[in-house]
DNA sequence: ATCATCACG
DNA sequence: ACGTACGTGATGATA
């Protein structure tokens, strides 16, 4: 490498980057829209449920005390109430993990639980979007164009990437984003993209096969794994745990950590999974190899990343960068797909009413006038399952509504 | 300033 | 025997 115009990165920043600055620019401006009565009317609600949660904690655990501190946490349920710490050999926490194992020892754990939900939404969510929201309601994020190491964009200011949709209680915060009057939102998001550019950049056939047949892809591997035509639901899970752990490196103890099952079954799934997909496994090999000789890693349109750890002296610390050199070509190749598709769809957004207001990695939210809206969504999923050419197809899906929420 | 925790893809 | 899934940002507690 003598020039950025041979690593490719000039060609990066010149075609994609740079145009890129504009649409993010225009996306802070327009901003995303709040139903500030709603927003109102949830901060009382979720006001009383913590208050009504800390007096119930105080009542179980016999003495206040302050929740939010996992020390006094940690001395309330484990040296006076003398629950079990159900780990071995580590540090104590009070995470949702290690509560949720010592759940059936004192009524006090769930309701910790409990606090803990109830207070996030409201301090990080109804608080926090109250803070940053305009007289009109209106919340402009700051997409951070040069904060992550693989090409993502982050949003602050408010974060609206990270909105709760897990939780079908968190998920009814969704109703406070609304389109402008006489608007509705036209909401797209792609369908594993990440798995796709791994099928793409391993080049391996069974999988390539799998998403050409259209058919839902956990099913498929589970059909691999398990060597049978109607998997079960169970089957299927783990099939798609293993398919998100194959995209983060992980290894059979995660897996079975995950799945709760023994260590040595995990290793057979993944043994499995490898010599069904025998691409995918020389693939992550080839990714490792490559960047512990290059000194980085590269997304299919040569965005780079270093990683530093691979030669590392500390088997911790270069177990996490061959992980993360696993990684980094899929979740960067996915980055630039989206961008490439943002860039394309606020091309064909010119000279309509209909505005690009949000990217959550693989989603995007368009605010369109009501007689565009069917246009937009045509031209939302059209300009993001054509913005690149893979050896599989890319598959994006949309709704509308008048709420993000009611984008189903 | 850093840690622990928890929200998202 | 070791420690164990990638990438982020906001909040409250603590030093």
């Amino acid at each position: 490498m003598h020039t950025l115009e041979e690593s490719g990165m000039n060609k990066l920043y010149r075609e994609m980057e740079l145009p890129l600055t504009e649409v993010l620019f225009d996306m802070q401006k327009t901003g995303f829209k709040l139903d500030l009565k709603l927003l109102e009317e949830l901060k009382r609600k979720y006001t009383a449920l913590a208050d009504e949660s800390t007096e119930r904690i105080y009542e179980l655990a016999g003495r206040r005390f302050n929740i939010n501190s996992p020390k006094q946490l940690g001395i309330v349920l484990f040296d006076e109430l003398k629950l079990p710490y159900p780990k071995k050999r580590s540090e104590r926490s009070t995470s949702a993990e290690i509560l949720g194992a010592i759940k059936d020892a004192h009524p006090v754990v769930e309701e910790v639980l409990r606090y803990r939900f109830v207070s996030k939404i409201k301090s990080t969510y109804l608080e926090g979007l109250s803070k940053v929201a305009g007289t009109d309601g209106v919340v402009h994020t700051e997409f951070n164009q040069m904060q992550t190491s693989t090409g993502r964009l982050s949003s602050s200011e408010p974060n609206l990437q990270n909105i709760p949709v897990r939780e079908e209680d968190g998920k009814a915060l969704r109703a406070l984003f609304i389109a402008r009057d006489g608007n509705v939102l036209v909401n797209a998001d792609y369908s594993q993209i990440e798995l796709r550019v791994m099928a793409h950049l391993s080049g391996d056939e069974n999988l390539i096969a799998a998403y050409m047949h259209g058919a839902d892809i956990h099913t498929a591997v589970a059909r691999e794994l398990f060597g049978t035509s109607e998997p079960t639901a169970k089957q299927r899970r783990v099939a798609k745990t293993v398919n998100f752990g194959i995209i983060y490196g992980m290894s059979a103890y995660g897996l079975g950590d995950r799945l709760g099952i023994p260590t040595s079954e995990a290793k057979s799934y993944i043994d499995k999974y490898f010599s069904r997909f025998p691409r995918v496994h020389e693939y992550l090999e080839e990714v490792v190899k490559s960047a512990r000789e290059k000194g980085y890693a590269e997304s299919l349109f040569g965005r780079r990343r270093v990683i530093s750890e691979l030669n590392s002296r500390d088997y911790r610390t270069r177990g996490f960068g061959e992980r993360a050199a696993m990684n980094m070509p899929l979740q960067s190749t996915a980055a630039d797909i989206i961008k490439i598709a943002m860039l394309k769809v606020y091309g064909a957004l010119k000279g309509m009413r209909s505005k690009l207001i949000l990217q959550v990695h693989d989603e995007l939210i368009i605010d369109a006038p009501a007689d565009e809206a069917d246009a937009a969504a045509e031209l939302l999923k059209r300009e993001m399952e054509s913005a690149v050419t893979l050896k599989v197809p890319l598959v994006a899906s949309v709704n509308t509504g008048k709420s993000w929420l009611d984008c189903k």
